[in-house]
DNA sequence: TGACAAGGTTAACGCCGTTATGTAGGGTCG
DNA sequence: CGACCCTACATAACGGCGTTAACCTTGTCA
């Protein structure tokens, strides 16, 4: 907004530029404190989840006394929607990297859906609080500077949209074709972490099965009408 | 086990019958108390889920102090454990009865799958206890008098059986399959009950369409393999 | 009668999230 | 320079949690 920090803004004083400078440079301590707290409670997340993440622990880890936290965020809610907004950017770019690899719309699907189900396994406290335990952090507005945890789902949108293009896909909305993808791949995801009776080491390959199936189905219909 | 609380058994003496009997009845009051400890627990559960199910408020539900509840529970845990159970016995119930009701393969997949979101639906809490937060809980042994969880499944599989007889899907290992058209309602249940962007009142008509494409899915690999 | 077990109690421990309160230090300004 | 205030931390405390230990009461039974 304002932009007398510059060096050579005419009509400025000196004692105006000092000011704005100190003014930025505590911000920026602020920032990077925050982000220390952040790191170290995604730390703590990444290795056991939501049971290890206390503000007590993620205090002690970086040598804070647990109230101080609130200095920096609302409460321990504001605490962990920082922690999933980390997922969903992390979860965001793989599923986008999987598209960029280009290939035809069913190339891109199988790519897609693989990349969705690998990071829930890899990441599996991670995709519990962002897609099971917490999905209302889905549609809370994010802060500045962290992806919108709804990019991840037009991912998947555009892989539906290429693949109506390219006729092996019903022409419906895509909207609605990209949930009933969700679904899919979220239930193999979910299952293979919340239960027992599907193996993590075999959900990728049991996602292939589950993802050809999906394919079979859309052309299916697009071949032959509801 | 032991037949000697009959009135008329040769060679026990009325001592004999009196104690049995008294132990029988302190027996009866044990379990009725502990049924009664039990369906507060689930009625909180239902109303407000997790959260509002601790040892504490259950205690006061009925009307002991918090350590009784451990004179019934081994603990928290096997509390919560019970309550699940008493949740698999209701869905298995709900999903027979829908397969129950008749008709081929196909008409039996949809009433099924259909009953699956809908006591999802009905139920979140409890879904959400059995199938999401706690799944361990679908392999831990239950104790006499309960269904075992893995009933429901079976459901899932007797379905997909009759889909292979009737050749309306491919002829693979009916594990596999039934696993697969679980990842389907688990999806479609799951994020419904969790995410904001599968109402809940638009879930059950989603299913329907869901289901219908695995049908087709199914019915193009038996008919032109995979 | 007297030991004993069962079923209940209160008290306490160490966690937790959160709030109120204090304080040390630097920035601002008369 | 000195008064002031705001920021960034700290400590203390509250109420709630799961759980354990210690105690009491009461009915059972040798």
């Amino acid at each position: 907004m304002d932009d007398s920090t510059g060096p050579d803004d005419a009509g400025t004083t000196l004692d105006e530029r000092v000011r704005a400078e100190s003014a930025a440079r505590r911000e920026r301590e602020r920032s990077r404190t925050k982000q220390t707290i952040l790191a170290a409670a995604i730390e703590l997340f990444r290795e056991a989840g939501l049971e290890r993440v206390s503000l007590r622990q993620v205090a002690a880890a970086v040598g804070y006394s647990a109230t101080t936290i609130y200095n920096y965020f609302d409460d321990k809610d504001d605490l962990l929607h920082h922690v999933a907004l980390d997922g969903f950017t992390e979860f965001g770019e793989r599923l986008q990297a999987a598209y960029d690899e280009g290939g035809d719309a069913a190339a891109r699907f199988r790519r897609v859906t693989r990349a969705y189900v690998a990071y829930a396994l890899e990441h599996p406290f991670h995709y519990r609080l962002m897609f099971m335990d917490r999905g209302e952090f889905l549609e809370r507005s994010a802060p500045e500077g962290y992806a919108r945890p709804i990019d991840s789902f037009d991912v998947l949108q555009r892989v539906i949209r290429d693949a109506i293009a390219e006729g092996i896909c019903p022409d419906r909305e895509p909207e609605a074709l990209a949930m009933h993808a969700w679904c899919e791949v979220h239930g193999v995801a979910s299952l293979a972490i919340a239960t027992p009776y599907l193996p993590p080491d075999a959900a990728l390959d049991f996602q292939d099965v589950v993802g050809e199936t999906l394919l079979r189905g859309f052309a299916s219909i697009a071949r032959d009408g509801a």
